[in-house]
DNA sequence: GTCTATAAAGAGATAGAC
DNA sequence: GTCTATCTCTTTATAGAC
């Protein structure tokens, strides 16, 4: 038997296909970004990583199950190393939320093709109407929207300025998300007017805002 | 000549071709929101739009052609739309907002075919890199932000309060304009948590809030 | 101007060799 | 586990009838 000859050397039989079905996956990332689901052939994807057709068939049932698999990874993913930062019990709050801003300018790089793929993955889920990748999609969504809600507040009770923000938690981290998401599209699509620091500039902008409201509010109110 | 016998009551070989490429375009548009623009044959699109294949290729010269028509009619219609309202002399600044909110709830019911179909089309855009579609796309977003900024701008003006937005209105539009488009996607994909009236509530704490902001910034300035 | 028929290319998916 | 060959269906686009 050969494989007793070479134990460490080469990888194990479960370990090159767990190589391969990561190959397709990068793969199907890039090409998903830069012409679509639907505009990438399963020829396409295989070839791009290195392989035939047959390769593609025997680690994955089908295209459908290549783009669930890639949307639940990736969003697994994410939400693991975003949820370890902030999350974070040994870190106080101004070290989690550096680390969380040297995370994003890490990803910052790749934004523009991550928020195309993200775009083109939900698109298709929508169209798909397919349940479990949808409940993926909402999953990371409120994940990212709880945990810029509870970033919002802490902002809020650290400094031991103002005790309430102006309004219900979750509603301010579901308008920090959106406006992530939306000025990153802006950029895209229409960069004029929107330098490299805009989300973090809006972020800055709101949160100061937001706390002159509590201010007013909390000065009215007493 | 049968033309000549009823002059009136049947459209002109002009205005046939007109309706037939109208139909053809409004049936791509319902089409590619629930397909995507690559999931859409020109068959499909044609067959649901009540024609045959050959019809469409007498009115469009190929597929990327109607992608292009449909993006410009709707773009260039909606900025006429929303143009006329906001820019209209003749109103007050309430009234115009009245108006435009109105013009909101009207859009509202094809809230969500209306965003998919805008999405695929900028991804679309983004994708195949047509710099005509692309003009077309920031020549649209630049409009919309620039209508905001000015509204922003009167809204702080009008009451005689206070003299100063706390930040640049180019950059408060930029910011007004993202959050309503990534509003939606959440609302689209992560339902939970958004109101149907997110979006004006939204509107309205930033608003106050940079209201309140610009009273701080004015108060410890003079 | 629109339809039917058809050409030519590309897609997803399977079978059998190695 | 991966490759090559192949089947079948769909696609875009054109040509010619009406």
């Amino acid at each position: 038997m050969s494989r007793a000859t070479r134990p460490r050397t080469r990888l194990t039989r479960a370990e090159q296909q767990e190589q391969t079905k990561a190959r397709l996956l990068a793969s199907a990332a890039e090409l998903f970004a830069e012409r679509g689901v639907n505009g990438a052939s399963v020829e396409q994807i295989a070839e791009h990583a290195g392989y035939s057709r047959g390769a593609f068939y025997s680690n994955f049932a089908d295209k459908q199950a290549l783009v669930a698999t890639l949307l639940m990874e990736r969003t697994r993913h994410e939400a693991e190393e975003v949820g370890a930062i902030v999350l974070n019990p040994e870190a106080s709050f101004d070290e989690r939320m550096e680390t969380l801003r040297a995370w994003h300018r890490a990803r910052a790089v790749h934004a523009r093709e991550w928020l195309i793929l993200r775009t083109e993955l939900w698109l298709h889920a929508v169209r798909t109407a397919d349940r479990g990748l949808l409940d993926r999609i909402e999953e990371r969504e409120r994940f990212a929207r709880q945990m810029l809600a509870e970033g919002i507040a802490t902002a809020f009770t650290t400094p031991g300025t103002e005790p309430t923000p102006p309004d219900d938690p979750a509603f301010l981290g579901l308008i920090m998300h959106a406006l992530e998401d939306g000025l990153l599209i802006q950029r895209l699509i229409a960069p004029e007017g929107t330098s490299d620091t805009v989300v973090v500039d809006a972020v800055d902008l709101l949160i100061r805002s937001w706390k002159a409201l509590g201010r007013e509010n909390a000065g009215s109110s007493s």
